[in-house]
Parts: C-alpha cells; structure tokens; sequence
DNA sequence: GCACAGCTATGATGCGCGTCATAACATCGC
DNA sequence: GCGATGTTATGACGCGCATCATAGCTGTGC
C-alpha cells in the first residue's frame, strides 16, 4: 500500500514542526515559501548517498529517516536517526561539502526540501538561524559520543540494550504499560546499528520477549522493563 | 621528570595557534588576555569530569588531551583526542551545560582556561567567533560519526588499524620512512580507543611490528605501510 | 487464488578474542 | 643503589557470537 498524496503536508506545516525554521523572522520565512519545497521518500528510499555533493538540506515533517555510513566492503552501520522536526543535510551544506553519510528512508517520509543556495543565504542573513544550527549540533555529537562509548564496549546484548534504549528514549511514545518506539524498524536495522548481525539480534529479542521486557508487533517495539533488559547484561 | 615551567606559553602564544582565537577582532583578544590564564596538567592528570559544571573551556597550546566516556561499571571509552591549537569544553560552555566528556592529558600540557562567562559574552559579541565554533564543530561530528561506523563494525584487527591510522592521519609528522604519531599513547590507551583488550592490542602490534608496518619506541608509534596495516583485514 | 520477496526464527559449528595467568622491562621516587 | 608502580609481552583456556544452513511466516503484486 503506497502512502497517499493526501498525507502531503503544506509547507508551512513543515516550517511549523521544525526545531530550526520554527523561529524564523518575517522576511527568512517567506523566502523559505517561495523557494523551498517539499517531497516524498518511500520506506527504503535513498534520499542522498554519501560523498555526492550536497544540493539541499532535509526538514524531516512526518517519517523517519536513517544516517548511514557503508564501509569499503559493503557493510552498513547506521550512525543516527532523524524523525519529525530534524533537519539533516545541514553542516554538509552549509560548509558547502559533499555528504558524509547515505540517507535512507526507514518509513514513508515527507520532508522539505532546502536548495543548499537558500539556505546558506538566509544562514548569513539571519543569526537566529545560526544560534539554531548550533543548538541542534550539539545534542547530535553527544549522541554520537555516547553511542561511540557504548558500542565499543561490552556484550552484543548491552549493546542491543543501548540502541533500543536510546530509540526509546529519543523517539518513543509513552503509553500505560511502557513505551513503544514510533520509528518502524526491522531487526536488521536494528543489528546495523548496535553493530551485529540479524541473527543475534533475533535471538536476543526473543529471549527479551519471553522473559517479558519487550513486545514486538510487526515493525513496532514496545519497551516494558527498561530497566531489565539494561542490567540483565551489566549484574550478570 | 617534571615539565619545567620554562616550557610555558604565553598568553599570547595560546591564542597564536587556535584555530578558534586566532582571528579575533582587537577588542575581544584584549579581552582575552585580560582574563584568560594559562594552566598545566601533566601526564595522566585529569582537567575536568564528565557531569561537572563546565566554568572553562580549555585550548590547547602543548601537548594532548583525550576525552573519555566512562561507563557505569568503570570501563572507559575515550572517544576523541585533542592537540595544539584545538579548543575542548566549548559547546558545554556556550550552551552552559555541565561537560559531558572526561579530559585527561596523555601528555604533559599546557593550555589556556577561558572561564566561561568570558567565553560566552565574547561569543554573544564576536560574529567571527560564532562562525569559527561551527568550524570546529563540523569536522568532530564528521570524525565521531565515522569512528563509530569503524568501530561497530568488524575485526578488532581492523578497528586498531582505524584508530592508528586516524592518529596517524590527525597528528602525524611525516618523514622519510613513515608517520610518527606525535601523542605519546600506551597501548592500554589505544585499546580504549578500539574498544579491545590491552593483550589484544599488544598481540596485534606485535604482529605488525614482525611485519615490518610499523615501528614503536617507548609510547611513540610510526606506520610505516599504512595500506598493508588496513588491508590485511579487509583482503583476508 | 498463487508465486515471490522480505522478514522472522532456530539450530549446528568454529574461531576470534576476552579473561586469567605469569614474567621481563622501564621508569620514578627515595 | 633499592623497591614500588606502570608498561610490554606471551601463553592457555573457553565462551560469545559470526557464519552457514534451513524453514516458517507475512505482506504485496499478478
């Protein structure tokens, strides 16, 4: 079933949403109207690939989208997430590089869509936009501090524990019996980003599931025990 | 032995190699050699903890510093190195955060302490300043984003391999017969940036040594073939 | 309805590398 | 000089997890 048009949102609506054009002045917003626009990328699509050179920046509006960095051989590590309000493509653009990492749909996504030109006039232009840039870098490189940290130590199940703790934490929907990550992800993404195989990662879900910590339905997870699947690796 | 405080930098001489202060308009370097100061830390000596206020950013003007992440348990990740002419602590200082990295100098190091009311009112002032932080920024997400992709994936072999070549690559002196790595590091800290063993790490430069890719005296490490170093894992 | 692709699941096998020894050196302080 | 501490080095053992193989399951297109 493809996602419809109707789903289209307006592109105000996706200047709404967004953390860094939320705030714009008058005159940055209308420019933004006028020359920016918005598209659509279906679960799996590729939005840009890594090392191309980089025409646009990406406000994310409704879906989710995965960073990924594919070594010589071709394995793939995915190294972040964007949902609803991130912008991605940013620094690439506006330090006028080619991007460093593959862009992937995980689910049907709309997003606007920023012609590198635009945005690096209004960056100049407006200080307030260059405050913002700088505010939604940072929380980025504490995140990859802290996946960096977590994934080169200890067990595969810490690690596992880690990701889906932090997709939870960054991306889940809080709900009486735990919390159910709104990001549609397979167990393959899943191992491309705790950095194992689908295999293991399986297995490991499964004994989460018995032991009762976590429920599956389709592509969607649902945290119940944080707690548990956390120190089940740490006290043993 | 002591580093001898005839080695200390000026004032100055700390805001001549950083990228950051370098190009400071008159006003705000006066400013800074009013108010900034130099310190030293020796070998192993830490400069501020993880989770503390962050009343400084530090720039390094001797001497290397690595930021670590320690884990719950104790294991310890340093997930970034800093030399001469870099500036560590400025994000948690600009959005007054606490640090979110431990700082240990690997090496004896002198560097100069902005306190972070002068950081931050001289980036509230300095539109050149604004624009150099993002500067610095860019290439740190860039190299923590890849080192997690090198991390997560593959060998330990190969993940030494990343890490020694990204030294190599960071702060190499290039002669005649190689690279010198010029951060003088043991190999326990090297496993702590692959994520292994000291045994390990040991081993496998053992076997590069008998191989003749690489050559180490005390804690200086030169590469000699860095392509045989990575494609021995790759191609095998 | 059927076929096909993508995802989930489980079991057998092997080896990479973490863990636990033990010891030779180097470096520093006294 | 001496011992204390940190670093480099090597060997034995065993488990965790990647790899390979196989199969049930779910959704999508014709």
């Amino acid at each position: 079933m493809r996602t419809d048009s109707i789903d289209r949102p307006s592109l105000s609506a996706c200047i709404e949403v967004s953390r860094l054009f939320g705030r714009l002045n008058q005159e940055s917003r209308e420019r933004l109207l006028a020359e920016a626009f918005v598209a659509f990328a279906d679960r799996g699509e590729v939005i840009w690939f890594a090392g191309s050179e980089s025409r646009f920046s990406a406000t994310l509006a409704k879906g989710y989208v995965k960073l990924v960095r594919t070594a010589a051989q071709g394995t793939a590590v995915t190294v972040d997430i964007a949902g609803p309000g991130h912008t991605i493509g940013l620094l690439a653009v506006i330090e006028g590089h080619a991007y460093p990492l593959t862009a992937v749909a995980v689910s049907p996504t709309w997003y606007l869509k920023v012609p590198s030109a635009l945005l690096r006039s209004l960056y100049q232009v407006d200080s307030a936009l260059r405050d913002e840039v700088l505010h939604t870098m940072a929380p980025r490189l504490r995140r990859a501090h802290d996946m960096m940290a977590r994934l080169t130590m200890g067990r595969v199940e810490q690690r596992l524990a880690s990701v889906v703790l932090l997709l939870a934490d960054s991306f889940g929907v809080r709900h009486d019996a735990g919390t159910t990550v709104a990001v549609p992800l397979t167990r393959s993404d899943l191992a491309e980003m705790a950095g194992t195989t689908v295999e293991t990662t399986i297995r490991v879900l499964s004994r989460w599931t018995k032991a009762g910590w976590v429920e599956m339905r389709r592509r969607h997870l649902t945290v119940l025990h944080p707690e548990s699947i956390l120190n089940q690796s740490e006290g043993d």
